[in-house]
DNA sequence: TTCTATTGATCAGTATACTGATTATCAGTA
DNA sequence: TACTGATAATCAGTATACTGATCAATAGAA
């Protein structure tokens, strides 16, 4: 258990940097500069519109503190828009704006593009079982992270 | 291909930050306050003393500019030595100090319980399966990330 | 209802990763 | 040998992740 090759932590550690690599030549390709991050967190939004801060941290399994950065910048691009909740005045309400949806039409091809590229090394019916053995290996540790994922309420 | 859970992507981050939570648990466990990363070098530099910090980078998948920090680090706490190559004045030469080796050799067992949590959710056959799978998607996107890994000369 | 515990958001500080640049040095060529 | 291109290390700047803390606000219990 010497080499680092054989390890699971270091090759899942190489995969998911390929992955951001890929993903964001990808999309750059497009014409946009969006993170794999920015992206999962835009299109929870856009699937759970006025949702706050805390739940989409939930539903994405980011830490809470990464989301305040992650939104940040998404509102700076003019994706997001951030504002206080009417009925809970600690939580920030957010929504995909115009521009948003935009991108993330503008974009689609690109991610699913990055997707074949980072399974180019499986044929389809390897491809299958890799993803069925990677959803459950991360489901038996979901706990086992700082930032779980929640099911929405 | 809207749901997160799909998407190959968000999965291997979820189980990379999984991994290295449990890693840092694990080895907190064991008295030892280090990262996979710093793991991972440390390793490297015990199996190919004398090393230099670029060849080092290439052989676990590092990004040069990553390296620099991480060796930083593991000098600081006394794990290893830099010294300037003497038949290049460029390089500077790494070596485990016996602190470092005392390490590696304490934590060896939270090491390998790590491997053992990350992977809980898979019987024996799956693992390898799992472990196949992985080895073969992340060879095919090697080349494709700015850190790939170089073979030994 | 008052008190306590929890929660939502954020901040400071640390550790990967990466982009792009710089500096010093080396290697190979004209 | 002088020059050019490549290489080793590092730095500045940005983006995740996380630890642990704080503050305001809410919820649940006594």
């Amino acid at each position: 258990m010497d080499s680092y090759d054989v390890m699971p932590g270091h090759l899942v550690r190489r995969l998911q940097q390929a992955a951001v690599a890929i993903f964001q030549a990808e999309v750059a390709r497009a014409g946009y500069d969006m993170t794999p991050v920015q992206y999962a967190a835009l299109t929870a939004v856009r699937v759970n519109p006025g949702i706050d801060q805390a739940t989409l941290a939930g539903l994405i399994a980011y830490d809470r503190t990464t989301i305040t950065g992650v939104v940040d910048r998404l509102t700076q691009k003019g994706f997001l828009t951030r504002e206080p909740s009417e009925t809970d005045r600690r939580a920030r309400i957010l929504q995909v704006t115009e521009r948003g949806h935009t991108a993330l039409r503008e974009i689609q091809p690109a991610v699913e593009q990055a997707q074949r590229i980072m399974l180019r090394g499986l044929d389809e019916t390897e491809s299958q079982e890799f993803m069925r053995l990677l959803a459950k290996t991360v489901g038996a540790v979901n706990e086992l992270s700082r930032a779980p994922l929640k099911a929405t309420r």
